[in-house]
DNA sequence: TAACAATAGTACCAATTGGGACTATTTGCA
DNA sequence: TGCAAATAGTCCCAATTGGTACTATTGTTA
């Protein structure tokens, strides 16, 4: 990796360098269930959001994860078709569909759980118990907001 | 945003947190500089890399960046295309070209860095001075390790 | 030095992607 | 109530993408 032209200590390019990372994270962890369990990036998506947020529906996986909304839809399609979610009608409108994982479903999240778990354990590897609560506390104040910035700007 | 269902104080879920904190901040960028100045997605990263890395081949920003190198080569054409780099040969390997940006690629970078700039305000303005350094100095003792992790596993 | 492996970069092309149009339904409001 | 605007989700299709094969050059080994 070419050496850094500006001091790593100072702020500069804090984002683009989160991003590095969350790309050298996510990039093993897709090919991997990409290649053992067909699953495509939005598929590991959906799966997860149904499984860690209240999300119900595919609009609420939108919002939360700021993929395209027919990358969305196919994706949903998808898993149902394979068996690992149920769509069911939402009575209170009759626009929207309530999303639900089956226990297959279920199942494949346990898996794609358990990848996350050992990238997890690696990318901490280097901080201390302490470190690991304060990054960890610090992310989530910066996070939480993080879905009211402008689209622009 | 769907509430989550996990507590947030656990580092549960860490590198995906991680992952939508990266997608936030990234996505409007890329479509900013998209919209305004044509530039794809790898022409932004390739000109970064040229501007604040040591790298001068398409190899080393591959190595840096984790890009496919087909995707580099075609951003590298695109920007030579454009007069916002050179390519000249390499004396001592005539496979590869160094890369070197001219002065238009310099001004393009220029507002590249604005926008990187004005987001990562956005993105600190919840934290003090203090967990501005501690956070930084914790991002880059996960980061710098990060190009070594397996790329399976 | 011949033969073979490894590497930088490009070309090709099938698959994926996501913007935008479209349908159906709901909401806001005069 | 009626009508315009907004919203959930799907579909179409042109553009993008990235795996693979390829060329050219360099490194390695006997």
């Amino acid at each position: 990796m070419p050496a850094l032209r500006f001091d790593p200590n100072s702020l500069a390019w804090i984002g683009l360098r989160l991003t590095v990372l969350s790309t050298r994270y996510m990039g093993p962890v897709n090919a991997l269930l990409e290649h053992d369990q067909g699953l495509s990036r939005d598929d590991v998506t959906v799966t997860i959001c149904l499984s860690i947020t209240k999300a119900t529906s595919a609009q609420e996986i939108v919002r939360y994860t700021g993929r395209p909304k027919n990358s969305v839809s196919r994706a949903v399609a998808s898993l149902e078709e394979r068996g690992f979610l149920r769509r069911h009608a939402d009575e209170s409108d009759r626009r929207s569909s309530r999303l639900s994982l089956t226990a297959r479903g279920r199942r494949i999240f346990d898996r794609i759980a358990t990848c996350f778990v050992e990238r997890d354990g690696l990318m901490l590897e280097p901080l201390s118990p302490q470190e690991r609560r304060d990054f960890n506390r610090l992310l989530n104040k910066i996070a939480t907001p993080s879905a009211d910035w402008p689209e622009r700007g």
